[in-house]
DNA sequence: GATTTTACGTA
DNA sequence: CGTACGTAAAATCT
């Protein structure tokens, strides 16, 4: 009977009252059904669905184009069959929630069954929320997606959600998502039904039970998933997978209590430590794990890690999320379990072990394929310094924090007051809101707005810092900017920085974070340098130890007959761009500030060189001012910041500012090739690479927004990567016997004794003036030294 | 009470 | 129209 229908599209477009019905298109009996929400302005002219020239369209083809699957042969259409009113498809539902349909939806419905039950697809791909409402019943789109589902629907069918095409639009680093998705809907349309879920997740019933099963594991290579309490990361679920289909985890505390006996609990920490040091290990964020493991358990398995899966996507595909329910979407085809975490955390955890250990094989796979292995076992030889850099801590000195909060309290205590004086009534200076209309309505001053990073972002009014300068310089002898802008730095100092919970032991620590950032899911920066953040496990201190301000930085003081020893890249990102932009005379410059003596490397300042090339001015002559000027501008064009920066940080007027670049381009006009040539690589497929290797797939929307983040990438990837080698290399000589404090981007700290400064400046030297081939040149970055009683008082030092 | 915005510290 | 990062406090949402 289906036969006789070649095409089910025999009357696309039917006219009623003026609004086309934009019905479904595609051959019949296709394996794909496409199914979106409802027809835009373009469809609803053309009565096609995702129409080419549309919006949604023309996104949806060029992410099956992405994914290699051919339109011609899927079938395409809406839930709705017309366009709403401003496209908003609340108007085919009773309520505002979108849960009860009108007649005329529940009527499309029915022709969307029809439709899939007389075609039989094989998967249907359920784009945006109101698709998979309709076939599934479920609604949140980004919990479901890339998972496969049964269609409630059409029982029997499988539904694969993904975003909508218009979301990919709106939210563009999206479309990697969905291009993986459809990939994966494509196989999916290689056979019907659901695929055969054969994992085997157990909850163990004791103690017993779960070390038999440790005991029979025959496999080398073990996932581990623990589940903590806070605060205090006290392990209350264990879990351990053998492959990725067999995993048992323990439940260990029930409520506040423990389910088991000293003795027992004893028992099973020491069998799970033997597995744990014998075995080669995967772990999801393995920093955490191990760390827990060892600070309350002394259980060190560390140097048993084989792949930490949160490192191993990270180096794959540093541009996306890596949780590991995202994970799973992309290289599992397992059903979500995320959402079951408190109904049943047992169980919740199993799927976690195995899982993960179902995401390492994959991610092995393709680091392999892509040629990413080395950045992935580099990045793996990174756990161990930063994770005992997090459980060491850094020292406070009680005293020293104590006089500098009082210090400082008093300091925005007595200008707040002063403030209030000179206004005639109270103000929260620390409220943007109330000081804009201190500004800007009571005073009547010019409104000032925030640089924007786009030249169509809407302007922002602002009452920061850097307005409240210009206001200063434009209203000269009012005494309140000063007063404002001391205010809040030092409210600033004291509740970020000073006032800050310390350990039982009197220390800070902070959790370095291999992978960087984490905060959004839409698309992510992380170029292969060290984030810091607040240590889950040792929750002490102001979180972030990577921006604390030179005044705080005094209360980290060295213990008696100690030394807290720094060691610095020099000008480092100058160094790498010099080599990128191909400036000979510049590499020359670094070359000989290399091969001279100690004390003449004054001589071969860059700042300073780049001051007589702009200004004609002797070496000798160039002034302080001179040098800021010189050092500003480098810094500025390297990554093409423009003349609001310059006029900004100089002080100067924007024609001023306009001047000087110009000029400064002139000079050096290697710099817009290099950025040209950077523009021409992102053009091929997006990607740069390091002269490191580690590569970075660019999602951002083209434009200058794009260009200038990459800019940054080579040189800022690249000085951190090399820092992290010559860290781990000095960890792994002498990490037992010296102190790694603190890691900061192009430096590290040391605490050590006094006498063994020459002794570790010398290790310092041995790793940290490593050869980097670039451009067919050998690059290397210099490294200089200081040393103090705190980290805030610092002098330089020889070698 | 949770989430978003604004501002600000470092490299 | 520098980039990258994390956090505190205020504002805003639900």
């Amino acid at each position: 009977m289906v036969d006789l229908i070649t095409e089910i599209v025999l009357m696309p477009i039917i006219e009623i009252g003026g609004i086309m019905l934009v019905k479904t298109v595609g051959p019949v009996g296709a394996k794909i059904f496409f199914v979106g929400e409802t027809p835009g302005e373009e469809e609803d002219k053309y009565g096609t669905p995702f129409y080419k020239d549309a919006p949604a369209g023309r996104t949806f083809n060029s992410l099956l184009t992405l994914a290699g699957i051919s339109r011609a042969e899927c079938l395409v259409g809406n839930v709705a069959r017309e366009r709403p009113p401003g496209n908003k498809i609340s108007f085919f539902f009773e309520d505002k929630k979108c849960t009860i349909p009108k007649q005329i939806l529940k009527k499309w419905i029915e022709d969307l069954r029809q439709e899939i039950d007389i075609n039989q697809p094989n998967v249907i791909v359920a784009l945006g929320g109101t698709a998979l409402w309709a076939l599934t019943g479920e609604k949140l789109i980004s919990k479901f997606r890339g998972t496969v589902m049964e269609s409630t629907l059409c029982p029997g069918i499988k539904v694969f959600p993904t975003y909508h095409p218009q979301a990919v639009n709106y939210t563009w680093p999206l479309h990697f998502t969905v291009v993986m998705d459809l990939r994966k809907a494509a196989y999916h349309s290689k056979f019907s039904g659901m695929p055969p879920d054969k994992r085997v997740l157990i909850e163990a019933r004791n103690i017993d039970q779960f070390i038999s099963y440790l005991r029979e594991i025959k496999e080398d290579t073990i996932s581990v998933d623990l589940e903590a309490a806070q605060p205090g990361s006290h392990i209350t679920i264990v879990g351990v997978a053998s492959s990725p289909t067999v995993a048992m985890s323990i439940k260990i505390v029930s409520g506040n209590h423990s389910r088991y006996s000293r003795g027992e609990e004893l028992l099973l920490w020491r069998e799970l430590g033997k597995v744990l040091t014998s075995k080669k290990l995967i772990m999801q964020n393995a920093a955490y794990d191990t760390g827990v493991l060892l600070l309350n358990h002394g259980i060190n398995c560390i140097n048993n890690l084989w792949m930490d899966t949160l490192l191993a996507a990270h180096c794959l595909w540093p541009e996306t999320p890596r949780d590991l329910g995202y994970l799973a979407s992309l290289c599992l085809d397992v059903p979500a379990w995320k959402h079951t975490a408190k109904d049943d955390p047992a169980m919740y955890n199993a799927a976690d072990a195995a899982n993960t250990f179902g995401i390492a094989e994959f991610l092995y796979k393709e680091l392999k394929r892509t040629d990413n292995l080395k950045t992935f076992e580099f990045e793996m030889s990174e756990i161990a310094p930063s994770l005992l850099m997090q459980l060491k801590g850094i020292p406070v000195d009680l005293t020293a924090r104590d006089e500098l909060v009082k210090e400082h309290t008093n300091i925005y205590k007595e200008t707040e007051a002063e403030l209030n004086k000179i206004l005639g009534k109270k103000i929260n200076f620390n409220s943007s809101k109330q000081v804009q209309n201190l500004l800007y309505i009571d005073l009547g001053l010019p409104v000032q707005y925030k640089r924007r990073k786009k030249a169509s972002d809407p302007r922002k009014i602002t009452a920061g810092a850097e307005a409240i300068k210009k206001l200063s310089k434009l209203v000269p002898n009012n005494p309140i900017f000063n007063l404002l802008l001391k205010y809040k730095k030092s409210f600033k100092l004291v509740s970020s920085f000073l006032e800050i919970e310390l350990s039982p032991t009197g220390r800070v620590h902070t959790s370095y974070n291999i992978t960087g950032s984490a905060t959004d899911d839409t698309g992510r920066k992380s170029f292969g340098r060290w984030s810091s953040s607040e240590s889950i496990i040792l929750p002490y201190g102001s979180g972030n130890l990577q921006n604390i301000p030179e005044e705080a930085r005094k209360m980290y003081r060295a213990a008696p007959g100690y030394v807290i020893l720094q060691v610095d890249k020099v000008q480092a990102e100058a160094v790498v761009v010099a080599y990128l932009a191909n400036d000979f005379k510049l590499k020359k410059l670094f070359k000989d500030r290399f091969n001279a003596p100690f004390a003449e490397k004054g001589q071969f300042d860059v700042h300073k060189f780049t001051a007589v090339h702009m200004f004609g001015v002797k070496f000798e002559d160039v002034t302080k001012e001179l040098r800021t000027v010189g050092k500003t501008l480098r810094h500025a064009v390297n990554y093409s910041a423009g003349p609001g920066v310059v006029s900004a940080k100089l002080g100067c007027t924007m024609t001023v500012a306009k001047q000087l670049l110009e000029k400064y381009f002139n000079i050096n006009p290697q710099l817009r090739i290099w950025h040209q040539s950077i523009q021409n690589q992102l053009r091929e497929n997006r990607t740069l690479t390091t002269p490191l290797g580690r590569k970075h797939k660019f999602l951002e929307r083209w434009g200058d927004g794009l260009f200038r983040s990459a800019y940054s990438y080579i040189p800022q990837s690249t000085v951190g990567d090399l820092l992290n080698m010559d860290l781990v290399d000095i960890y792994n000589e002498a990490g037992k016997d010296i102190d790694i404090l603190i890691q900061l981007h192009d430096s590290i700290y040391f605490h050590i004794p006094e006498k063994d400064i020459s002794a570790v400046q010398k290790l310092c030297l041995k790793y940290m003036l490593r050869e980097t081939e670039i451009n067919h040149d050998t690059m290397i970055i210099e490294a200089d030294f200081k040393a103090g009683p705190s980290w805030g008082e610092q002098e330089s030092i020889s070698y």
